[in-house]
DNA sequence: TTAGATGCAAACGATTTGCGCGGAA
DNA sequence: TTCCGCGCAAATCGTTTGCATCTAA
């Protein structure tokens, strides 16, 4: 864990947050921030970065080590401790949606989406809208104080699908 | 459970969401739409409501229920089965916010508000900021399809006492 | 009188850790 | 040759549930 490199942690807000990274170009950041931060490279972490490189929204600990070929190839344990250390060093987040269990996302510079989540089924996906909310996180910094700051913004309803349904199962298991 | 009321379960759009009530009118509308629910009246949920109303953050069941008052007099499952029920009704809401554990937070027509989390020390506390975000909540609507939308915006950073701190303890424990 | 609430203790689900071994640097 | 990273199994943590009892309505 060498102190050595500066990448973008995504905390820069002169970052336009918005449009992002193809898979291939965000694997490479990533595995360049490894290698920077001075992490040996190992077959199972090439999988897990590869796998969340080309997830299109936050997986959980459980869906991550549940991948055909990371199962095959490594243990939950592990999984579980490279994204530790991803997040340590910037390169994934860990957010909480409604769940339980977290979900991790690749972090990359330029690069913020938002949620909706729907309490009905529990799926997931990107709002696609323009988040208001970077100018806000100036203010949190000028007038609260506080240092390296991001949002999380998360919508939370029912989708179109769960609104046909009856009024019985809606609210998912509170589990 | 009857089925009776339709008192504000804060779904409404037309809700301004922003200054919000008392203490003393929260607990009033929150007992008011328990007993339109059907819920029976008992000490217990008595002082949980209580607790919950004048708490100015959200709080998670460890606070709730160890509470001095709340303590001596429930079991901390029954303080659970509190917060399930009036989650189930509208009247209280779950959220997460980077912790394993999920925060309670006492609902209120018109009320809403946002919290900064310090990442170093768990520190939470009100932004008190303009909340852009309810205008995007009418997007989600309309573009998604979503119904009953809510949001939740966190922000995340490190207060300033922790900015003080040496590098290490930075990051909260990971649990 | 009766269905909803409660307390206690046990069960669970998912994360997190200890430990000894193996492989990247 | 050294540590970092790994797998396996066990520990933890906080939530969730089963069941017998109590109580508000």
């Amino acid at each position: 864990m060498k102190p050595k490199a500066d990448s973008c942690a995504c905390h820069d807000p002169a970052h336009a947050h918005s449009p992002g990274l193809g898979p291939v170009a965000k694997l490479e950041w990533a595995s360049r921030v490894c290698r920077e931060r001075g992490l040996r490279r190992t077959p199972a972490r090439e999988r897990v970065l590869q796998f969340l490189a080309r997830q299109e929204r936050p997986a959980t600990l459980a869906s991550i080590s549940g991948d055909r070929a990371i199962a095959a190839a490594c243990d939950p344990a592990t999984v579980f401790r490279i994204l530790q250390k991803l997040e340590e060093i910037g390169v994934a987040r860990r957010i909480w949606l409604h769940e339980r269990a977290p979900y991790y996302v690749l972090l990359a510079p330029h690069d913020h989406r938002d949620y909706v989540f729907c309490t009905g089924c529990g799926r997931l996906e990107e709002t696609l809208l323009e988040c208001p909310v970077r100018e806000l996180e100036k203010e949190v910094v000028a007038r609260l104080g506080y240092a390296e700051v991001y949002h999380e913004l998360g919508f939370y309803g029912l989708c179109p699908e769960c609104q046909r349904k009856p009024k019985q199962g809606l609210r998912i298991k509170s589990r």
